[in-house]
DNA sequence: GACCTCTCCACGTCCGATTC
DNA sequence: GAATCGGACGTGGAGAGGTC
């Protein structure tokens, strides 16, 4: 029978823990998982051992083979190589409108968010609405008590039957509501897949609802739920609800013409693209004019490029503000934002349009933040 | 590059259902 | 019965893409 084993576990400086086993585990995991329960940990750690053939220095343990009787192990909160992750953060914007922060995660024993792996790259806090990607799979929002009661009995009776249910005006606009509501929680401007998506989402959680003239049963669905998207649209826009759908309204755009005619002269946003217009933070103009007058001398000193991108991410929605409503020529811009032109801007933006452009659903996976950060580390 | 067709989007309007 | 609401549809301007 194996002999019992203590180890000293150091959590900190001034923090540390026994801990006895009756046997040392098979696994790095296993021990790791022992760990977090005897301290009671949560989040991500890795451990290192005291390594007496290099004089006490602290080791990597990638085997529990290195483990003995009275080991001290060093608990370290994250691994920032393996935790990355992409998430929004509200603090610091940036240049793009699927703007997203790569960080190392900040666990509960880390709040390491402001290393040098920061990729700070984040949205408005305007855009909040949208703090998801598209779905996978579109989860049908529970709708009114009433029309949930009268979807249940037209469930029922198609599944007995296979009778379909003709919704009355007040379920349809009850239905059509919600499901505009939840599609504007991911896009302000879905495109035809997304919207087959909830279509088909919808008759088949609701089967009562499928149409058996339509392509895929659901395709009338899904041409309504286009219409009341514009609709939808519309109604934010005379509320003024959407500043960002406010930029698109083609009347907006000729503002110079007294009588201006819907879509005259406008240039028109390019096939599924809108205006990215996020709404200013709880930073005053005043601030953040304050902010963009300090970039301009960060922007001459050397190897400070984390400082000049910092500041660039705090004042974007100010940034970009400028730019969609004065329209401002080249010249204008880079003698105010000259931070802008730098090679590590352009090249941080560029990446992120062409990636969200065509490769909208990697933009959020650990593969993408993970080679972005060997990107700008080797490249930028 | 010109032309054509398709698609997208905003906007206006119609019309049936609902509310008052 | 008038007013309001909201789904549906038509229209026009513009961009994208294909063809010649």
């Amino acid at each position: 029978m194996a002999n019992p084993i203590r180890l000293l576990i150091l959590l900190s400086d001034n923090n540390s823990e026994r801990m006895d086993l009756a046997l040392v585990p098979d696994t790095v995991e296993e021990l790791i998982e022992q760990v977090k329960e005897a301290c009671k940990l949560t989040g991500g750690i890795r451990l290192q051992y005291k390594d007496i053939d290099f004089g006490g220095t602290f080791v990597n343990l990638s085997s529990t083979s290195s483990i003995k009787d009275l080991t001290t192990i060093k608990v370290i909160p994250s691994v920032p190589d393996a935790d990355i992750i992409l998430e929004f953060i509200d603090s610091v914007p940036t240049e793009n409108s699927s703007s997203l922060s790569a960080h190392t995660d900040s666990s509960s024993l880390s709040t390491n968010t402001d290393s040098d792996d920061t990729i700070i790259l984040s949205r408005s806090p305007s855009e909040r609405l949208r703090t998801k990607p598209w779905p996978k799979e579109f989860n049908i929002p529970t709708f009114s008590f009433e029309t949930e009661g009268q979807l249940e009995k037209g469930n029922a009776e198609y599944t007995k039957n296979q009778t379909r249910l003709t919704p009355t005006s007040k379920m349809l606009s009850d239905i059509l509501e919600r499901l505009a509501e939840t599609v504007f929680s991911y896009k302000a401007y879905p495109n035809d897949a997304d919207l087959s998506d909830v279509a088909q989402a919808l008759t088949k959680k609701h089967p009562c609802l499928r149409q058996p003239d339509s392509f895929n049963e659901s395709y009338g669905w899904k041409l309504r739920l286009k219409n009341k998207m514009c609709n939808y649209r519309t109604q934010l826009k005379s509320h003024g609800l959407a500043s960002e759908l406010m930029v698109n309204t083609l009347k907006s755009k000729s503002r110079e013409d007294s009588l201006p005619h819907p879509a005259k002269n406008n240039k028109k946003a390019r096939r599924g693209e809108a205006n990215y217009y996020p709404q200013p933070s709880f930073e005053t103009q005043e601030s953040l004019e304050e902010e963009r007058t300090l970039l301009l001398t960060e922007v001459k000193k050397r190897n400070n490029e984390r400082t000049i991108r910092e500041k660039m991410a705090r004042t974007f929605e100010f940034r970009r503000q400028e730019i969609v409503d004065q329209k401002p020529c080249i010249e204008n811009l880079m003698e105010r934002w000259p931070a802008l032109f730098q090679v590590e801007e352009v090249y941080l933006s560029f990446i992120l349009i062409i990636t969200n452009h065509f490769f909208p659903e990697i933009i959020h996976t650990q593969g993408f933040a993970n080679t972005l950060k060997v990107f700008i580390k080797n490249y930028i």
